[in-house]
DNA sequence: GTCTATATTCTGATAGAC
DNA sequence: GTCTATCAGAATATAGAC
């Protein structure tokens, strides 16, 4: 019931193309921003003309679709091999740390992914998929912890994302927001009711 | 030493249609958003053609430049004749509902103040002056309350930022996130130290 | 699938008459 | 100060040859 070996290596090359078009769309945005990338130069940097990129996309907000979905899947899978303490606040600690790092790691993925960066962009469903999927592990897991209102989950969510827009927005590269994690934790941990020592003291 | 009488008259009617430019815009970013402002748009909705607005500001990103000074004066002037509650644990809370108030009542506006929206353009130093002169009075206005460390003038703005952004971002008109205003001043005024009931059963 | 060539549209900004 | 006319350039997207 497989398809011909041959359609199998023409179905490999059609992905590898699309992953070099994605990949040298965030090589642009890396670079110079999200709003700089444009066809011409994502088409350049591969060798291509940006004609050609409508074989493999539709049109530009496709490419930004395949790669919000793309980020979060990869956000997803970070997160399901990542292994968290035993103890509930530095789970919650820890689970905080790897968003930083995440978004730390990557200013533009950031901004694709949890701002509204581009005018005209909305994500489509199906590139929606993988984020509400983290959501939902995320609501998981802090129910594990402990946490099982909805409300806390939307409370820790807007405690990180607050740290870490300050800091972008202010004091790129520095840490006078994002410096301040542990202690917003454990004011978070409190709030919940979570066990243990304070995550300040005991570091 | 004043100037002539029609001197007067000549820079009153360049203010006057420096601010019909002004507001033209803002009622573009508010109907169609921010990076919808266009000159021609502009020019327009004022019986202008485009280049004429060249007479009146630099660029277009002078207009933006004007827009965002305009708006922090404006925040600035709000904040200076609005009283506070006596009780501090309230009067944070008020200045925290001010800033919401403020920021939903205009989401383009908040775009503009809080976030990086427009691409290309920074602020001047003279547009700068008085959201610095925002941050100031707040810092004054805190430290009457009892927070006089500035890492906590920095938390509270982490906090506020991070509830507005989320609620802007996943649910614009709602207050699944605003609505818990009240719970974090708590845990602010809580980890600061401030005196007073809670905010949430007192009410 | 990729190319050349081009359509279409829009943008901010400038030149120069009045 | 405002206008007409236009520049110079960018962008996304399409048509059709190969």
């Amino acid at each position: 019931m497989s398809a011909a070996p041959n359609r199998d290596r023409q179905a490999e090359r059609r992905e590898a193309t699309r992953r070099e078009i994605i990949d040298a769309a965030w090589g642009i945005a890396r670079r110079d921003g999200l709003a700089a990338v444009t066809l011409r130069e994502v088409a350049a940097m591969i060798g291509m003309r940006s004609p050609s990129l409508y074989s493999h996309f539709d049109s530009k907000n496709a490419i930004y679709d395949a790669m919000f979905g793309q980020a979060w899947t990869l956000y997803l899978a970070e997160m399901r091999e990542r292994p968290l303490p035993a103890a509930p606040r530095e789970a919650v600690l820890a689970i905080a740390e790897h968003f930083f790092a995440f978004s730390l790691a990557d200013v533009p993925r950031y901004q694709l992914l949890n701002q509204h960066a581009i005018p005209g962009f909305t994500p489509s469903e199906a590139a929606y998929a993988p984020s509400v999927e983290v959501v939902g592990l995320l609501q998981d897991t802090l129910r594990g912890l402990g946490v099982t209102d909805g409300a806390d989950v939307d409370l820790f969510l807007a405690l990180c994302g607050g740290l870490l827009d300050r800091q972008l927005a202010n004091e790129p590269g520095g840490d006078r927001w994002v410096g301040q994690l542990p202690r917003v934790i454990d004011m978070f941990a409190d709030e919940v009711g979570l066990p243990g020592p304070s995550l300040r003291r005991s570091r």
